[in-house]
DNA sequence: GTAGTCACG
DNA sequence: ACGTACGTGACTACA
């Protein structure tokens, strides 16, 4: 059996890795897709090729001896993107961490070394596989020698194989003769000069016919067609020269040993940390070992003794305050951790006389007592304590989201990685997928408790410094920390929903549906799945041969927009946006919503207060901010939605919350002065706009300057506007230029605005809130137009997402404080609903005007709209 | 698991 | 020249 050894041409595949896949940051802001996609390909070959030795080949940056000959000759680097250039000395650190030896050597690019090493091992008698991008390295292809290339596709990765037959197969000329073949093409990214006006296909014959750009010219006078021949005859120099560049030097002096490239374990610690640090969790399955054990572990104790119990949670209360969590499993607590002091970490399982009431009993003496406390998510756990003193508790996990919004997790092993510069094992990792719920590893249900209160204590104190030193403690404490309760408070109430009703309306549906569906199948002339993209496409634009728009990525787009161009020819494109409309209510609402009925009547969606980028509140299970409304046969499920017994519901929402934050922030006098003395917004835009009196303004005029108005709050773009309004670009850019002539203010602020993100790397609110906008650096145009955009968005949706928030903390303790029976129930972004008990009417209208409007002091008076009903389709 | 589509502010 | 409006979540198809 031969020995095997694998070769990566290292710059050239971190390249196809690059554009091969999309962008990815880690919480640092390092760009990581590169070297992902790396190690995937390079996983992959390992996987597949039970390979003995495997060693990696970077170019230096320092000029070769190409360039002695050639002084134009650029080498294969070509510039790169900071973006990729970012990730060269991570990926040779991750190959260092898993003791794979870097070929590199001073005047000789990655090529000559792998072309070397190649031929060495060839003579040791060793398969050699060379992994590359880049079709030069075919000219090394032997029989012991194959050239792989890998592709990225969106499926995956696929590799195309090259021995000497499968080169011949392709190319019609041996290995050695690819050299002839670019010496005579060319290359324009090596500066390669080749021999004027000969492409690819003239080279190929050439060299097929004679084999070598030394033979052709000694039958030059037979070279066909004329202009090859002329041209070698006339650029034979540069010919020969071209060859000596293409050429791999496979002589190289480079020291290399065998034995450090045989093949260890590649899954260290070293590696495993640095997978964790850049986020590739779906890597981290590949380490058998749980990475490095960490200090803090050491001290975990799990602790059933009463009496121990008792004395642990008197000396929590006696130090400077504690980090705890408590583990549910079925509704019920199954245990509880808590931290104190520097290092001392217990668990304490339900058991015996440690019963959960017990926990909940000294967890709340702990609270009463004043003691600083800290957990992450606490939201999920206040079913089971009740929190005397709010002042004192703090959610790290929604700490770290105001320190950065982005992030698309914050459970306590990436608090840990940011705050503590450790790296643990997380909860999926110690315990399963289900988690504490179900856990795999009963045995390490105290461990990852531990983790949790441990985090939560440890980090407390360097996260609150940072948010204090970033201008977001009172927003921390006085907005993010007080809504905690507020949407916990929402979530318990739910929402009355008549499933009987809503069973009917889905009837109602099938029948509209199945009607439809016959329609279409008969306007296809067959039957197909037309809620399949794919196949409603062939037929649309194939079958029927209707004049397609955009594409997508993997074909036809049949998105509403582009169907609604087509609606006013095709009767077939109107049936199948009716249809499309239909079953989306259907399935997820009607049929839906159904599934989250509980027993009580009422449905209990989930307020997310760490998802959005820029501090709106997000409900999920099910979502109940997307209940239709725009269209009358969707707003119908309204209906279903009903206040219990004995109340009605209130829903008072802000008028323009975004357009009259930007007019505030921006400080624009004309938009302003025009909130003050005008109701209709859009139409005194117009009017100002266009220079027309106000009562002249046409509802075209008017839904245009409302276009615009909605556009600006966007991160304005003419195209996107021009898309809005179905006008031409240039149309549109005279429309913008026009109302930043009127509200100079306006673009003054926008400007600012980006110019400053670009500088600080974020935006921020009115209420300090941070957004940081990494897409400003890019050297990609549309990631940067995207920043841009972003920049001028996040500080107006945000500052209206924190006043709501404000107004419905508010708004919530006035109605217990007051002892209203009536109860804040939903938020959808600029809306409340309130469930109020039909004679607190009046007092429920009065403190949702009072707390709305009154949540922020703006130079525009924030004014609201309230409608009240027996059901939500009428209080709208 | 990703892509496409569509519901909302 | 590049090719888009900002922010979400749920459902279906399909690899």
């Amino acid at each position: 059996m031969r020995e095997k050894i694998v070769l990566i041409d290292g710059h050239s595949i971190l390249n196809r890795a690059f554009y091969g896949i999309p962008d990815l940051t880690n919480a640092e802001g390092l760009h990581t897709n590169a070297v992902y996609g790396f190690l995937n390909i390079m996983f992959k070959i390992l996987d597949e090729e039970k390979a003995d030795y495997l060693a990696v080949a970077f170019d230096l940056k320092a000029p070769t001896f190409r360039h002695k000959m050639y002084a134009p000759y650029k080498g294969t680097r070509k510039p790169m993107p900071q973006e990729l250039h970012q990730q060269v000395p991570l990926i040779q650190e991750m190959l260092r961490a898993m003791e794979i030896p870097l070929l590199m050597l001073e005047g000789y690019e990655a090529d000559d070394l792998l072309g070397t090493i190649a031929k060495r091992a060839e003579k040791e008698g060793l398969d050699v596989s060379v992994v590359s991008g880049d079709r030069d390295l075919l000219q090394l292809a032997t029989e012991h020698i194959q050239i792989r290339i890998p592709k990225t596709k969106r499926t995956g990765t696929e590799i195309e194989d090259y021995h000497t037959a499968e080169v011949l197969e392709k190319y019609q000329v041996t290995p050695p003769q690819i050299i002839d073949l670019k010496a005579l093409m060319g290359d324009a990214s090596d500066n390669i000069p080749g021999i004027p006006g000969v492409g690819e296909k003239t080279a190929s014959k050439i060299i097929s016919a004679y084999g070598s750009i030394e033979n052709a010219y000694a039958h030059v006078e037979e070279i066909k067609p004329n202009k090859a021949r002329e041209s070698l005859k006339a650029h034979y120099d540069l010919a020969q020269l071209s060859k000596e560049l293409a050429t791999i030097n496979t002589d190289s002096p480079i020291e290399f040993s065998f034995e450090t490239a045989r093949i260890g374990e590649l899954y260290t610690e070293a590696a495993f940390t640095l997978c964790k640090q850049l986020e590739f969790k779906n890597m981290l399955s590949r380490f058998q070992c749980q990475g490095p054990k960490n200090e803090a572990a050491q001290h975990f104790q799990t602790v059933t003794d009463f009496g121990q119990t008792e004395e642990l949670f008197k000396k929590a209360q006696e130090s400077k305050g504690a980090g705890f969590y408590l583990v549910r499993q079925k509704g019920l607590v199954a245990g509880c951790s808590l931290c104190y002091g520097e290092t001392d970490t217990y668990y304490f399982p339900v058991e015996g006389f440690v019963t959960s009431g017990y926990l909940k009993g000294k967890l709340e003496e702990l609270f009463a007592a004043g003691t600083e406390t800290a957990t992450l998510d606490l939201k999920e756990q206040l079913p089971y304590i009740e929190v005397s003193d709010r002042t004192k508790m703090y959610d790290l996990a929604i700490g770290a989201y105001l320190l950065n919004p982005l992030k698309d997790s914050y459970r306590y092993e990436d608090v840990a990685k940011e705050q503590l510069n450790l790296i643990l094992p997380s909860e999926t990792e110690l315990l399963g997928k289900k988690g504490f719920e179900a856990p795999e590893k009963e045995e390490s249900v105290p461990t990852c408790a531990c983790y949790l209160a441990y985090v939560a204590w440890a980090a407390r104190k360097p996260l609150l410094q940072k948010l204090s030193e970033e201008g977001m403690e009172a927003l921390f404490r006085e907005i993010e920390m007080p809504l905690v309760y507020t949407l916990y408070d929402m979530e318990c109430e739910g929402i009355g929903a008549e499933s009987e009703a809503l069973r009917q309306y889905g009837e109602e549906l099938v029948d509209k549906i199945q009607e439809l569906e016959t329609e279409i199948y008969t306007a296809a002339g067959e039957q197909f799945n037309i809620n399949s993209p794919k196949q409603l496409g062939v037929i649309l634009f194939e079958k029927l041969k209707l004049p397609y728009g955009k594409k997508t990525k993997t074909g036809y787009s049949t998105a509403a927009d582009v169907l609604e161009k087509l609606a006013g020819d095709y009767p077939i494109v109107t049936k199948i946006l009716e249809y499309r409309q239909l079953t989306k209510l259907k399935s997820t609402y009607a049929d839906g919503l159904a599934n989250y009925i509980g027993a009580d009547g009422r449905i209990h969606s989930t307020f997310n207060q760490t998802i959005t980028a820029t501090g709106r509140i997000s409900s999920t299970e099910p979502n109940l901010q997307n209940i239709p409304i725009r269209m009358e046969l969707g707003r119908r499920i309204r209906k279903v939605f009903v206040p219990k017994e004995g109340c009605v519901f209130v829903d008072a929402d802000y008028s323009q919350i975004e357009l009259r934050v930007l007019a505030a922030i921006s400080g624009d006098e004309t938009l302003i002065g025009a909130y003050r003395e005008a109701q209709d917004i859009h139409r005194i835009t117009a009017s100002q706009v266009f220079h027309i009196p106000f009562e002249e303004v046409t509802d075209l005029q008017r839904r245009n300057a409302k276009a615009v108005n909605f556009g600006i709050v966007y991160g304005i773009s003419s195209f996107g506007l021009s898309q809005d309004l179905s006008i031409t670009r240039k149309e549109a850019a005279q429309y913008i230029e026009k109302y930043f002539e009127t509200y100079p203010g306006i673009k003054k602020f926008l400007d600012d605005t980006v110019e400053n993100a670009k500088k600080a790397g974020y935006v921020t609110t009115m209420f300090g809130r941070r957004r940081p906008v990494p897409e400003l650096k890019s050297s990609n145009f549309m990631q940067r137009s995207f920043g841009e955009r972003v920049a001028m968005n996040a500080p107006i949706q945000g500052t209206a997402a924190d006043i709501i928030k404000i107004a419905m903390i508010r708004v919530n303790d006035r109605l217990k404080a007051e002892h209203l029976g009536s109860r804040l129930i939903l938020q959808i972004h600029d809306e409340l609903l309130i469930e109020t008990l039909e004679d607190e009417v009046e007092q429920v209208k009065q403190i949702l005007q009072e707390e709305m409007q009154g949540a922020a002091q703006l130079s525009v008076k924030l004014e609201i709209d309230m409608h009240t009903g027996k059901n939500w389709y009428e209080a709208k």
